[in-house]
DNA sequence: GTGGTCTAGACCACG
DNA sequence: GTGGTCTAGACCACC
């Protein structure tokens, strides 16, 4: 499982895991059956605290997209399609799109650094 | 001026105010040389407390979107002097494509939800 | 931390506190990867409030000399990935100008004056 | 009198007009026995409030500069060469090599920034 | 009356 | 235990 996890964010650690499961799970990648390493095992993959990984699996059951099975890892459960609404999107994109337009960039340069991105958080999760 | 908050979302309530009133800026909406309300004004509308809405306005003016004026209030400044460095670009970036990956959708539909974005925010601008 | 504040000045308590952590960082004595105190415990060293010393760091978080990371402390990152804008460099430029001129400095004297602590300055940081 | 005040500045105004006027004296360009402008007439050429031209003209009364006297406008009293000492003087020299420093400029990129804008300082009050 | 700053204390998110 | 945030209230600088 290729996760990468940037402790320079602002971003929670524990929600960048389990943001970047999500992604692959309602992309498809992970389809439902699929059973994720032990806390222990993707916290020392990463090299972060165990109590960071099993937040980030809490969230993920919450959401209902996976099953702890207590002793046996984690299942992948769920076919969900989505697991954020139109509006958080509406909201971050209108963030990002500002920050950018603040930075001079043009209609170009936003275009190019939008692909650029999306290519490389696509690319990471393959 | 038209702000709402989300006391339970888990974005601190200066960023969510700091972050509306950006978007008004570069949308156009909060043209240059307008007057923004006292702090206390926005504080008791916005039903918090003042030193919250401070901070907001104290970002607001690291960036350069506001000037503010000991005992004359805050003012929109010009967009020209404002400034935003690559950091938080590619931060609010990945997460707004994070955000829209986890709503489902397909490379096809995020480039089309960036455009037509776009296309919203700088027409508001004229 | 060599870190001294003067309750009586007219600048902000936060404030002379981040700047001078930002010339510890810049002169060297503070390399890339050092932990910096938590800010309950330079907060109790300085006998101020907490608080006080998180704006500090907020500042400093700001301009990208340090990385907080919730829950482990705040480091100094790379001087690289720091930033600064032309505003606040004329501001500090011309403050320490008018300084130099209040003090009946001459031109000769100033720019001797410059070279002499520029060469402090970056000495240190070998 | 020539005197430039900048409102976009965090420098209060009251202390931007005062500091003009004492690198004026300081640098002898207003000698013994020179009779400054009214309160009133200083504010409306500068177009600042009324109150903050005299906060200025107390605090060169108490830097022993100046001698207000009633009715009749105020005098220029001293030749004192220096109204700043060396320890504000480093500190502010220091701070703004530091921002420069961390701005990416070199050393000759800071000396000529240094030379340009203390000509423009010098030049806006001859 | 305006914003700036600081304090004290509280609660929460994070690791 | 760490930092983040918010509140309430106070005092000060500024205009």
């Amino acid at each position: 499982m290729q996760i990468t996890i940037h402790t320079d964010s602002d971003r929670p650690i524990y929600r960048q895991v389990a943001d970047e499961i999500k992604v692959l799970i309602v992309g498809g990648t992970l389809a439902a059956g699929t059973v994720l390493p032990t806390v222990r095992q993707l916290a020392a993959d990463l090299g972060v605290n165990m109590n960071t990984v099993a937040t980030a699996y809490r969230e993920l059951q919450n959401d209902g997209l996976i099953a702890i099975r207590h002793g046996s890892g984690a299942v992948v459960t769920s076919q969900r399609t989505a697991v954020s609404n139109q509006r958080d999107v509406q909201r971050a994109l209108r963030g990002a799109l500002t920050e950018m337009l603040l930075a001079g960039m043009r209609r170009a340069d936003i275009l190019r650094a939008v692909t650029d991105e999306l290519h490389a958080l696509t690319r990471e999760k393959s």
